[in-house]
DNA sequence: TCGGTTTCTTGCAACGATACAAAGAAAGGA
DNA sequence: TCCTTTCTTTGTATCGTTGCAAGAAACCGA
């Protein structure tokens, strides 16, 4: 590995008039300046970059932590940060916490110890208590959440109207005629998962439907407990004529449920799945989702936190909203007679 | 920030004293060692990382370039790699090189500027003689080759018998009564691509079936190339009977204008694909596919590049192969008699 | 010829850690 | 008591940069 030293000393010059030239400053004469570049260029100089950011007190890297990496809303989600981060001149240090808060703890922990300029956070099941910590293992290092949001916003948080995204999937089955529809949400600690709910409520209240709380399970978001909770809303005597699966593979871990179980969709339960994957189209049946921009969102978070960067004095708190879109395919249809009139 | 300097100072100690803790070196009394516990404790300490990579000459840190993150085989990875590296203590930078060369040496180059110890490369389509360059711009940054291998090794990789897999593919066709199997491989300049087709044809060498070069296409490993490729096959006068997709985005591609001609699949033609993903079998139809084992992969390269660090003399020149396995399920059946009586 | 500006180059001090040598203190042995 | 050994703490160099202050030319008008 060359150093700006050795360059110099082989020229026989200071090492500064070499760092002047690296970076461009002003007052070093033309020829000077062709002399150390063709040597710079003969040795294939790369700069250090470790060095460089003890100097300049910035790593030009963004720490990216997520609860589910096999979850393609957030591998997608990773990909715009990637993409953004990127073109930016940026690099993205990604790390899968798997819903573990001490995991969570340790990534933050090690990212704010200058490795990376800023943080971005979906943060996995957790208490408000919890999260109210999360600023001081992350000290001064800005942070931006994503996706998975505190109830009370301190700091910049991407996100979509969950509680709208839900009311209009739900509004869609009750538009078809179904009043007998189940939920399994994610756990209603985290934000998202409390206002799908609640969505779903607002949705059964204004056509004053009851809510009944035999249809309703909370999940964590896995596509084990999908199956299982969605296998089990499926076995009871009066079974849902619809079922909204509150993340995508709740959903998808559902499907499962009704092909295991030998029951057609649409025809004997519809089912509505939130994030929306990019092949959710060639599924058995295609699957009618509300889509949540991934990678817009990691975007938006990667921009929002390159902007926090720029602008370091301010405590900024903002709350960026993302639209979502109603995807209606072939997995939600009218509900059979026999069961519209069970209820 | 707190530094130990500052923690020393606080205390009336030399910072020596405080690194000495921090490091659990021998020869510091308990009494110390109790006091400067508790003033680290007290403030919160964080050790800056990249001074401590500087100062250590390694930045704990691993680079992983793949072509595609949207590819859920290079998700899943990169996932893989996250897991073994984060259980390590390592850290994982992710770029995607979006299958262009400059983006590729980019990132080579940066990561190479000491910010990582190690990287690996799952490489863009690019001709041996430009890959013959990578060592250079990556100088003496230890370098891992995953899935995407040079033909000639001079380095670590690791990857799956790819004309073996695709052998086991062609040979369940064949086996199902098939004669007339087309074949979307990826860009042949590819080592595993170039693979793929070579067990394709040793397969249909060895039942005597001509190799019919109306059948076989290039494309470039996307979705869009795979759907108008497998457009073009099928939409021939004298169809397959059955499709080889030598990668997931392909074979999805070919699934999709298999819907949009209004074929059935596996009536009027099967179709076997690469990189089994995770919701294969909610397709429809469930796909035949071959299995990578991406995630292993990705942790084998992780495991491979850390086992390069710990011994660093060694120009170590390994190939680390991992098994394929051919998942059947319904996209492949017999051929129709009309089809099969054709050839 | 001499101060004064401009242009170019060079030391040097950070940045925040690690690690080694050296100094200082305490203890043990003759 | 003095010398040696062992334990404890401290000073200093180093990692590879950047950027500022200061020195050294060169130019220029007075």
């Amino acid at each position: 590995m060359t150093t700006i030293r050795e360059i110099a000393k082989e020229l026989g010059v200071s090492f500064s008039t070499v760092s002047a030239v690296i970076n461009k400053r002003r007052y070093v004469s033309p020829t000077m300046r062709a002399r150390v570049e063709k040597a710079l260029e003969d040795a294939n100089y790369q700069p250090n970059s470790i060095a460089r950011s003890l100097r300049l007190r910035e790593s030009r890297t963004i720490g990216l932590i997520v609860p589910n990496l096999a979850d393609p809303f957030f591998s997608d989600l990773m990909r715009g940060t990637e993409d953004y981060l990127g073109s930016a001149g940026y690099r993205l240090i990604v790390a899968d916490s798997r819903e573990d808060w001490k995991r969570q703890q340790d990534y933050l922990a090690s990212f704010a110890g200058r490795m990376t300029d800023g943080i971005i956070l979906s943060t996995c099941v957790a208490s408000d208590q919890q999260i109210a910590t999360i600023p001081e293992v992350v000290r001064d290092v800005p942070l931006v959440f994503v996706d998975r949001c505190p109830h009370k916003v301190k700091t910049i948080c991407v996100l979509v109207d969950n509680a709208e995204a839900s009311h209009a999937a739900t509004q869609h089955l009750i538009g078809l005629g179904h009043r007998h529809i189940a939920i399994i949400t994610g756990p209603l600690i985290l934000l998202n998962a409390a206002e799908r709910f609640a969505g779903y409520k607002r949705a059964l209240r204004a056509h004053g439907i009851p809510l009944d709380h035999g249809l309703v399970r909370t999940g964590d978001n896995t596509e084990d407990s999908g199956n299982w909770l969605g296998s089990e809303l499926l076995r009871q005597e009066n079974p849902p004529t619809a079922v909204l699966g509150c993340s995508l593979l709740t959903t998808l871990g559902v499907l499962t449920a009704i092909r295991e179980l030998g029951i057609s969709c649409p025809r004997d339960v519809s089912l509505v799945g939130f994030d929306d994957f990019a092949w959710s189209s060639l599924l058995s049946p295609p699957l009618t989702m509300v889509r949540q921009p991934a990678t817009e969102m990691g975007a938006a978070a990667a921009k929002a936190i390159l902007k926090r960067l720029r602008a370091p004095n301010q405590e900024m708190v903002d709350k960026i909203v993302l639209p979502t879109q109603l995807i209606v395919r072939e997995s939600t249809a009218a509900p059979k007679r026999g069961n519209q009139t069970q209820k």
